[in-house]
RNA sequence: GCGGGUAUGGUUCAGUGGUAGAACAACAGAUUUCCAAUCUGUUGAUGCGGGUUCGAUUCCCGCUACCCGCUCCA
């Protein structure tokens, strides 16, 4: 079995990931986070969001709904730039954009067929009496934020340069979906647009400085430096609205993967919808530029889980930094059929879930091994064990998933014992 | 959408034109048991829809989903 074999296999089997509507065959390019997914992917939200807006002094939140005034769309040109016309060799059947070639296959000289457009952003028909009005589920979550500019500046003090932080879903009609939740037809962003003042050297330092940013939030939370890389966008790769690009990728089994772009949309958007900023000291105005830091939240998760797996043996641990693990603490009474251990233990589940930020589990399965092994494999990192010398001296041994060591420690020790480690 | 492959309990596999087996998991019970798979018991499956046939999980067709390429870029 291949490593994406075996994390979709986990992801399944603990209750992370399942193909969406499974039950009437699954839905291509949907899917469900269960149990434990939607913990891992609410703490990898809560950490950006905390470090993108909480920890910093000019950047503000904001939700736009998913469904918006169909003029938002022809306006950002995603209308025309999500609609690209493909034509397909009749010989070899590889597609190319109509654009990008002349009339015969470079690959194999065969013939094409006519040109067809593939329309990626999804349709919506409102209202109740036809016609139905049609609109549009958004194919990015970033022009909320633009059409809303004015909005978040007449009300939140904001002054130039400051950001803009949103975390929801996108939708795409993708051609071919695929690697697992890599590429879905539903998916979240984590995004930042960074409003600067329209100069070239300003723009381009906070393009590299917030391109460092991203890095690091990803390798601070554990992520492998060796298996993330910048790649520089080629200018005629880079997409309609973009002056710079660059992709932060990570080395997926199925190669090399961008999960963040880092853009610098210049002004694009702004003049697109007509808006602009005007200096309350100054009185200058002018459309500012956006650097964009756009991360698909299902694939960091994806890419986490990756990074996190190891085999030790049969043993299999996911190695993720504590502040994105599901379950912090899991809570073990030595003997399930020992009602002083279970009560003790009960005791001790109770004290540490009011200690802890996060969701303090119990577990009393088989024996003591299976118990570690099941929560090594969802990455809890801390087991507590409560046994016979609990019940004499009020301390219990507390377990280490990534050394498997163990410390006994005082109960009315453990609070703090688990809230300096998950600092 | 095109080409190739796959589809059996939750997972990994077996098997058959006539009552589908196992292992692991799950659940219940036993055992002073700290690094899983001791002991006992229980639940649970042929992706969906057609066709051929007395009878289909098995043969045929269609669909769907997943995997590998083309494509895409959060």
């Amino acid at each position: 079995m291949d490593l994406m074999e075996k994390i979709t296999a986990l992801a399944k089997r603990r209750g992370f990931i399942f193909p969406s509507s499974e039950v009437y065959g699954g839905y291509q390019g949907f899917w469900d986070y269960g149990p434990l997914g939607v913990e891992l992917k609410n703490n990898i939200k809560r950490e950006w969001w905390k470090s993108m807006v909480y920890m910093r002094e000019d950047v503000v939140g904001f939700d736009a709904a998913i469904i918006m005034n169909p003029t938002v769309w022809e306006k950002s040109g995603h209308l025309k730039a999500f609609t690209d016309p493909l034509v397909e060799c009749k010989k070899c059947h590889h597609r190319f954009k109509v654009d990008s070639v002349e009339d015969k296959c470079p690959e194999c000289e065969g013939e094409f067929t006519e040109p067809k457009t593939f329309n990626l952003m999804t349709e919506v028909l409102l209202g109740t009496t036809e016609p139905k009005e049609k609109s549009y589920l958004r194919g990015e979550i970033t022009q909320g934020v633009f059409v809303n500019f004015e909005n978040v500046v007449n009300s939140s003090r904001v002054k130039i340069p400051f950001g803009i932080a949103q975390i929801g879903k996108a939708f795409r009609n993708e051609i071919t979906p695929g690697n697992f939740t890599f590429r879905s037809r539903e998916f979240e962003q984590m995004e930042l647009e960074y409003f600067v003042r329209p100069v070239d050297v300003e723009s381009k330092d906070m393009f590299e400085y917030w391109k460092e940013e991203r890095m690091k939030w990803y390798t601070s939370l554990g992520m492998n430096k060796t298996k993330l890389r910048f790649r520089d966008h080629e200018p005629e790769k880079r997409a309609h609205y973009a002056k710079y690009a660059t992709d932060i990728e990570y080395e997926a089994p199925f190669g090399w993967s961008e999960f963040e772009g880092i853009h610098h949309r210049g002004d694009y958007d702004l003049k697109n919808h007509n808006l602009s900023y005007k200096d309350q000291q100054t009185g200058e105005e002018f459309t500012p530029w956006v650097i964009e830091t756009s991360g698909g939240v299902d694939r960091a998760m994806l890419f986490f889980l990756i990074d996190a797996y190891f085999e030790d043996g049969e043993r299999i641990i996911l190695k993720l930094n504590p502040k994105i693990a599901p379950y912090k603490v899991a809570v073990f009474p030595l003997l399930r059929n020992k009602e002083e251990l279970i009560i003790k233990a009960k005791e001790v589940l109770k004290i540490i879930k009011k200690g802890i930020d996060g969701p303090v589990v119990w577990d009393d399965r088989g024996n003591i091994g299976k118990r570690y092994f099941a929560q090594d494999e969802i990455g809890t990192p801390w087991c507590v064990t409560v046994d016979f010398q609990s019940l004499d001296d009020a301390t219990v041994t507390v377990r280490d998933r990534d050394t498997a060591k163990q410390q006994r420690v005082a109960v009315d020790k453990l609070s703090d014992y688990f809230s300096g480690k998950l600092k």
